[in-house]
DNA sequence: GTCTATACGGTGATAGAC
DNA sequence: GTCTATCACCGTATAGAC
């Protein structure tokens, strides 16, 4: 079943794979090239042959990651054509339907980022991920026009961020505290879904 | 300045303080027993012979940290003779201001459950962590009587919760996004305080 | 490109002197 | 109780055959 010769691109894509799921469970430290190598059905050398070390292959693992996770905000936060309204639910539905199918993606780039607050700095510079400001001006510019309640932009979109992240890197905790079973667990954060939206609107809306 | 024969409490006292330095800011995986040595102006050795090994030493200090990361949300959840809304509101408060002493206490909390999630089913049985469920009967009852909205009392706890904790966890990515300086970090999470209990009212009470 | 074998430093843990 | 010295192992990385 094996072929020796497959175009190179399988090989670092199988390679690319099985680093993601070892470093996304595991986290940098507790990942073992090894463990990699397994994963991937080769063996440890290959990997060195296709990313030189342990840092290289986890780098590409990251910014991939980080890159999957930012999409759904960054687009929420730019777009200049749709009202705050559609922003805020667009956002929720989209993290969270994204997010839901690699569950362990946030919690992974959040540790990583807290072991090494710096890369989040020079990733943004070379991926270009600086987030656009658009939201939060037209928040603002909702408040100033007295269509909204006077609240800090900022506080409510880190409001709205923090409701739909949690839930994905505190879900055993939540699961316990609030005696949420397994087989309830995924109508608990389809509900979140549209439920988050109309708490933030609560918030904004006057009335 | 050395004291060859201090009494034995005081060692064992660094020896934890250094762990808890070390382990919080690193994780299991990424810390060493050299480190945590270093940290305590000992040696490794010693450090085997208070505590047998790297993960009794870390039990110790992933229990207390549960302890001290919990107390603030089953205080909320019981206390019997308090309001909903001043559970909300001492809540938040109590939770942000202790928590703030120690930011990277929820970070390590969840990376740890998560490498390791029957950790916290062990640990709540020997701890007695079972959060009753005060509050959110309470809040149904309130519900009921129609003084509230009828939202579901554990989505919004969930929102409670995730708006308190996530920006010490997520902090670098929100100042960043929200392109918040180190100066106005502290006043970004005072003003949270008040705020949240806001939101959560916004959401619950009835016009 | 892919493999086996191996070098080499680090890491948790122990032995044993004081 | 505290130290120095040392062990056994594991993990990353490389050498070299095919």
């Amino acid at each position: 079943m094996k072929q020796p010769k497959q175009p190179e691109e399988a090989t670092e894509k199988k390679i690319l794979e099985a680093a993601r799921t070892v470093f996304h469970r595991a986290g940098y430290d507790g990942a073992r090239m090894q463990e990699i190598a397994d994963e991937a059905g080769i063996n440890k050398a290959l990997l060195h042959y296709y990313f030189r070390n342990k840092d290289k292959l986890f780098e590409a693992v990251f910014r991939e990651a980080l890159r999957r996770n930012m999409i759904p905000l960054m687009h929420m936060m730019m777009s200049a054509d749709t009202t705050v309204e559609e922003k805020i639910t667009n956002f929720a539905r989209n993290y969270i339907e994204t997010i839901r199918r690699n569950p362990e993606l946030p919690g992974f780039i959040i540790h990583e980022i807290n072991r090494n607050p710096q890369r989040l700095v020079e990733n943004a510079k070379t991926e270009g991920l600086v987030i656009p400001q658009t939201l939060i001006v037209q928040i603002g510019e909702g408040i100033e026009q007295g269509r909204y309640n006077p609240v800090d932009p900022r506080q409510l979109v880190v409001s709205l961020v923090s409701m739909c992240i949690f839930p994905f890197i505190g879900r055993p905790m939540i699961q316990m505290a609030m005696q949420i079973s397994e087989h309830e667990w995924d109508a608990f954060l389809e509900e979140r879904i549209t439920l988050i939206p109309q708490y933030i609107f609560k918030i904004l809306h006057k009335l």
